[in-house]
RNA sequence: GGGUCGUUAGCUCAGUCCGGCAGAGCAGGGGCCUUUUAAGCCCAGGGCCGCAGGUUCGAAUCCUGCACGACCCA
C-alpha cells in the first residue's frame, strides 16, 4: 500500500496506540446509546431531576479542539453528533495524552462516560474511558462548520470536486450529510412507490436482465456473450415485453423495479444504467393509467416529502391531481409553431424545421424529427403534464386511436422540464403487432439503430390472448432528481458511471 | 461527435492575461493552553503545478497532442 506523508503519520499513531494496549481495529463495540439517544437520555433525566445517565457512544470524530488539559471533540453517528468533554483529570495522564496525541479526524471511537452540560450549555459526554474502534489512515476532507446564532450552518472548504465526489462516493457520503440525505429520500421514494403498488393489487415480479432479444423501447442495447451456451445476449433496455407476457399468464396487475441498460450518450439526465419502474394493469387503458399515475406519484411525494408541493430548480411544482393533459400536436405547435401533422414525411418536416431555425439532422427520420421538436418543448413542461396521442411510427407497442389510426393512445409524462415516464394503451392484437415489428425492421434496415427487433416469442404469447391493458414506465432516477431538487442524474446515483482513469 | 471552461499541497482555492525562487486558509507535525465549538497563540514542514512533447537562456504560465471532468450544443 502506498502511503502519503500524512498517512504515514497516522500509521505511527496507530502503532503507538497498539503499543499502549489500544488495538486500532478491535472486533467489537460496546455502544449503549446512539448520539441522539444519549442526548435524549440527559434531557429526560433533567426533566425528571434525576442523576445524569451513563452511556457508551460510538462514532466518527468530526471535529477536535485539543487543549492542554481539556479537549473537546464531536462524535458523529447515523443519528447525529454529540460533543465529547475529555478532561485530563477524568482520564488520567496516560489515557488523556494518548487521546490528545493519537486521535485524528475521521477515526471511529467509542467513549464511555456520564452525560453533562458544558458551561455554554451544550450536551456532552464527560469521558471516563475511550477506545479506538477503527483508525482512519487516509485523511477525510472533513470541513469546518460554523453555526450562527440563527442556526444557519456555514461549511468551509467542503469536499466539493464533482469528479472526486463521484469516484470516492464513500468519502463524499462520509463528509457531506446532505448527500446522505439524497439517498435516504430516494430510498423512501422507492419504498413508497412499492407500497402503493402492493396496496393496489400489483404483484412485484422479476424478469430477465440478460435477454436473447431486446425490446420495449427505442434504444441501442449493450451486448454480451454466454460462453458455455455460445449465445449472444443483450442487457435489457426495458421490462415491457416480459411483463406483458405475464398478463397472458393471467396476472392482472404486475410491476417491476429494476435496472435498464441503454447504450447511448451520458448527460445530466442519462446514465448507461438507470432504474425504471414499469407496471401493467389489465382491463384499463391510457386514461385509467393517467389517473393511477397521478395518485401513485402524489402519494409517493406525500409519503417521501410530506407534501405534494415542491420546489425544483427554483420553480414551484404542484403534484396534486388532476394534471394537465395536452396532445403532442398541440404541445409542439404551442412550443415551436410547427404543426407536424401538416408535414407527413421526413423531408417536408425537416425543411419546415430548418425554415424556423431548428436543427434537423439530414439523416433523421420523421419520428426522430418529432422527438427533436418535443425536445424543444420539454424544458417548458414544468407542472406535471401528460403529453398524449403520438404518431404510430414511433410507438410500435401502443394501440391506435379508434378514430385516427395514424396515432396511438400513448402519453409521455413531463415534470420539472424532465421526461419522467411513458405509457400506452397496450397493443394486444397479434396481427397488428406483427405488422409493427415488420415496420420497425424496415426502419432498422433504413439505418435507425434504435428500431426494435422482431420478438417472435412475444407474438406467440399474444396469440394466446392478452387482455386489454394499460402500462406505464417511470424513470426513478429522474423522479429522485425532482424530489431532491438536484439537476444531474449523477447526484441521485450512488455510483454514477465515469470513464476509467488510468492509475 | 463539436464548442467553451477546468485540472496547482490531504481539502478549498490564488498565481496563468503580461514567462523569472511554488503561494494562502483549513488539515497535518512540534510547543503553550482545564469550558471549547471555524478555539487561540508561537515555531517548523508539506508540491509529478493532470500526462507527453515543443518554443525559450528560463515554462504552473506560451504552443501542440492526449487523459479525465463540468457546462452548452448535436
Amino acid at each position: 500500500m502506498e502511503l502519503s506523508d500524512l498517512e504515514l503519520q497516522r500509521v505511527e499513531k496507530m502503532q503507538r496506540l497498539r503499543e499502549a494496549n489500544h488495538p486500532p481495529y478491535p472486533h467489537r463495540s460496546h455502544r449503549t446509546h446512539t448520539t441522539r439517544q444519549a442526548i435524549e437520555a440527559l434531557e429526560e433525566a433533567e426533566a425528571k431531576a434525576i442523576a445524569p445517565p451513563d452511556v457508551i457512544v460510538a462514532g466518527r470524530v468530526v471535529s477536535a479542539r485539543i487543549m492542554g488539559k481539556l479537549s473537546f471533540t464531536h462524535l458523529e453517528d447515523a443519528t447525529g453528533k454529540v460533543q465529547l468533554f475529555v478532561r485530563h483529570d477524568d482520564l488520567g495522564e496516560i489515557a488523556y495524552d494518548l487521546f490528545r496525541k493519537n486521535v485524528d479526524l475521521g477515526d471511529f471511537l467509542e467513549s464511555e462516560g456520564t452525560m453533562m452540560r458544558t458551561r455554554t450549555g451544550e450536551i456532552s459526554v464527560q469521558v471516563r474511558a475511550w477506545r479506538m474502534l477503527a483508525k482512519s489512515i487516509a485523511p477525510l476532507p472533513i470541513p469546518k462548520e460554523y453555526q450562527s446564532e440563527e442556526g444557519d450552518l456555514t461549511r468551509f472548504s467542503a469536499f466539493s470536486d464533482v469528479e472526486e465526489r463521484y469516484r470516492q462516493r464513500y468519502a463524499d457520503l462520509a463528509v457531506n450529510p446532505e448527500v446522505r440525505e439524497i439517498f435516504r429520500v430516494r430510498s423512501r421514494m422507492t419504498g413508497a412507490l412499492r407500497s402503493w403498488l402492493d396496496d393496489h393489487g400489483y404483484l412485484e415480479v422479476e424478469t430477465p436482465i440478460l435477454q436473447p432479444v431486446y425490446g420495449g423501447a427505442a434504444a441501442r442495447p449493450f451486448t454480451t456473450y454466454h460462453n458455455q451456451l455460445k449465445q449472444d445476449l443483450y442487457l435489457r433496455i426495458s421490462f415491457e415485453l416480459y411483463l406483458k407476457r405475464l398478463l397472458v399468464g393471467m396476472y392482472e396487475r404486475v410491476y417491476e423495479i429494476g435496472r435498464d441498460f441503454r447504450n447511448e450518450g451520458v448527460s445530466y439526465k442519462h446514465n448507461p444504467e438507470f432504474t425504471q419502474l414499469e407496471f401493467y394493469c389489465a382491463y384499463t387503458d391510457l386514461y385509467g393509467v393517467m389517473e393511477t399515475v397521478e395518485q401513485m406519484i402524489a402519494f409517493t411525494a406525500n409519503k417521501t416529502l410530506g407534501t405534494t408541493s415542491l420546489t425544483y430548480d427554483g420553480q414551484r411544482i404542484d403534484l396534486t391531481a388532476p394534471w394537465q393533459r395536452i396532445t403532442l400536436q398541440k404541445a409542439i405547435q404551442e412550443g415551436t409553431g410547427i404543426d407536424y401533422r401538416a408535414f407527413s414525411d421526413a423531408d417536408a418536416l425537416r425543411a419546415e424545421m430548418r425554415e424556423r431555425g431548428y436543427d434537423a439532422a439530414g439523416d433523421a427520420n420523421w419520428g426522430h424529427l418529432i422527438d427533436n421538436l418535443l425536445g424543444e418543448v420539454e424544458p417548458s413542461l414544468i407542472q406535471p403534464t401528460f403529453v398524449h396521442d403520438y404518431p404510430v411510427e414511433i410507438s410500435p407497442l401502443a394501440k391506435e386511436k379508434p378514430d385516427d389510426p395514424t396515432h396511438v393512445e400513448r402519453f409521455e409524462l413531463f415534470i420539472g422540464g424532465l421526461e419522467m415516464g411513458n405509457a400506452f394503451t397496450e397493443l394486444n392484437d397479434p396481427f397488428e403487432q406483427e405488422r409493427r415489428f415488420l415496420q420497425q425492421g424496415r426502419a432498422y434496415a433504413a439505418g435507425d439503430r434504435e428500431a426494435q427487433p422482431m420478438d417472435a416469442d412475444y407474438l406467440r404469447a399474444m396469440k394466446y390472448g392478452m387482455p386489454p391493458n394499460g402500462g406505464f414506465g417511470l424513470g426513478l432516477d429522474r423522479l429522485a432528481m425532482l424530489f431532491t431538487d438536484t439537476h444531474s442524474i449523477r447526484e441521485v446515483l450512488l455510483y454514477p458511471h465515469l470513464r476509467s482513469r488510468e492509475q
